[in-house]
RNA sequence: CGGGGUGUAGCGUAGCCCGGUUAUCGCGCCACGUUUGGGACGUGGAGGCCGCAGGUUCGAAUCCUGCCACCCCGACCA
């Protein structure tokens, strides 16, 4: 393993791809794009997933699973739909394969082609709207309230590891309800409830807003999203959900009987998160040495690290450790002893920082002797000596702490990087010098929006739900405005 | 998908321009010994379709062509 890591202010770019390597998360495979996430990098994708889920089930919503393969036909049915996504479609055309001829290898079998061809989903819309129609047709059907975990396939042109590959693991929910208020209040309960978690669970900072026309999903009549800032200062979209109007219904053609004994068509939202809040966690919390991982993800919570000459020493802390972690597990800690001696200590340390523990204790002959043991923090990268007793009420604590400080710094960072601009040359300056979001006055039409964008590559990543009415003037062309929105360059 | 760059042992690299013994060095790996409170040291050893496929040549890591992958810049996108 090489030691260095490049530093983020060397090449914050460089950085983030060594890192995502180095500390076992993830690595390319031979499919352009495409990535393999490794167990360590999964085991933190599986915290987050199980975190999700639970939240998910608790606002009422189950699981169900749909196909991977969509008919071309179902696809064309919703036009804005295949706009946003035809170009970026992978597509099955043959179930078959056979020997060449010439015997030169494997080839497809060109009599195998077929009838209708499939498309890889890049999202499940229209298969799921499909469905529903089957499922829906009195009012007392309603609400559908359906998540899915799947991979899903774009074919990007330009892949990074968890920030944009061609084939990403997500959760997509899907829902349909009688009524647009309805519709509406689910979008934005999903809305709170990504917020929710990328706060508390991943100690991210997000605000919470909606999509200009623009930067709405292909179908979508609003599209409500959390924008998270990076510590390049660039934003990044860590989740998104949808209000589909009645677009889908219409165009599956899925309608159902009211109270009132009308026909009407069911209105629908669909919301998801993806591994890109992989990408996101790497890129908030972690720095030079190293990943930062907030103890709610931590695969590992603490590791132990025994320092000793030869294996009666050896036993002896051992003991006390298997102690120490009884009384951690007990309380629902993860904990890990490295008692490998293919390892020094120093090459331990250095690995778990490097791996984003949040916690290492390491117990010497003199802390037997003393009754002590050396407790280091990741995030603070502080160490100091404590006593074993009450260890595991202290480290609980700790963990806590750290959970905290993690989100508390995240947002004192996000809180600096939100400039006030109210002219166009200092949103060029500032989004030169000082990066982050910019908040400025915006006239509301996508041409000055394109034009911004086209200048200074800043986009308008959200209108802030808890915006504040105050009149202005557009920061590019002087028109009247009467919020501010958030501009920033992003991934 | 367009422009540029890179690809040599598990990782990082020298050699390539100007073709010619057994392909360089460091880390890592294996064995043994000494070590162990911040990436230990010594001695010995193993490991290579020089990205892949063709071509030029008496001879190719080196020159030419095609392909694949990765990185950077554009266009596009979660």
């Amino acid at each position: 393993m090489s030691k260095n890591l490049t530093k983020r202010s060397e090449d914050y770019s460089k950085w983030y791809n060594e890192l995502v390597v180095k500390a076992d998360l993830a690595e390319n495979s031979g499919v352009r794009g495409c990535m393999v996430i490794k167990p360590y990098g999964y085991a933190i994708w599986e915290k987050m997933q199980a975190e999700l889920d639970r939240m998910f089930k608790e606002t009422g919503h189950q699981n169900a699973y749909f196909p991977l393969f969509i008919p071309k036909s179902y696809f064309s049915k919703e036009a804005s739909h295949v706009d946003g996504f035809a170009k970026e479609c992978a597509v099955v055309t043959h179930y078959r394969l056979k020997n060449a001829e010439d015997g030169s290898g494997i080839v497809v079998d060109e009599d195998a082609k077929l009838e209708e061809e499939l498309i890889v989903r890049p999202t499940s819309e229209t298969i799921i709207w499909d469905t529903y129609r089957k499922w829906v047709q009195s009012y007392r059907d309603l609400p559908i309230l359906v998540n899915q975990w799947a991979n899903v396939v774009r074919w990007e042109m330009r892949t990074r590891l968890f920030l944009r590959t061609a084939e990403f693991l997500w959760q997509e929910g899907h829902t349909a309800h009688a009524t647009k208020k309805e519709a509406l209040a689910e979008a934005e309960l999903m809305q709170n409830v990504y917020a929710d978690f990328a706060e508390n669970f991943m100690a991210m900072p997000v605000i919470k807003g909606t999509k200009t026309e623009s930067e709405r999903f292909a179908g979508a009549l609003e599209t409500y999203a959390i924008e998270a800032l990076m510590q390049d200062g660039k934003a990044l979209q860590a989740g998104t959900s949808h209000f589909l109007g009645q677009n889908f219904a219409k165009a599956f053609d899925v309608k159902f009987t009211s109270k009132e004994g009308k026909l009407e068509y069911v209105w629908a939202t669909s919301w998801g998160v993806s591994t890109r809040l992989m990408g996101a966690l790497v890129m908030t919390h972690s720095d030079d040495q190293g990943l930062v991982l907030p103890p709610n993800l931590a695969p590992i919570q603490v590791v132990i690290v025994p320092i000793y000459r030869g294996e009666e020493q050896l036993e002896i802390i051992a003991e006390k450790a298997k102690e120490i972690m009884d009384d951690l597990k007990a309380k629902g800690i993860s904990v890990k002893f490295d008692d490998r001696d293919t390892y020094k200590p120093g090459w331990k340390f250095a690995e778990y920082e490097l791996k984003g523990v949040p916690l290492r204790i390491a117990m010497g002959p003199r802390d037997i002797e003393n009754g002590t043991v050396e407790l280091a923090r990741r995030d603070t990268l502080t160490k100091e000596v404590v006593k074993q007793e009450g260890l595991s009420d202290s480290i609980d604590n700790l963990l806590e702490e750290i959970q905290k400080s993690l989100f508390v710094k995240a947002k004192a960072y996000r809180e600096t990087h939100i400039t006030k601009v109210d002219n166009f040359e200092e949103f060029k300056e500032v989004l030169e010098n000082k990066g982050g979001f910019i908040s400025a006055h915006w006239d509301g039409t996508s041409e000055t929006e394109q034009r911004i964008k086209e200048l200074t590559k800043a986009t308008i990543r959200c209108i802030p739900n808890d915006a504040e009415i105050e009149e202005g003037k557009c920061v590019f062309t002087g028109k009247p405005s009467h919020k501010r929105v958030l501009f920033a360059k992003a991934y």
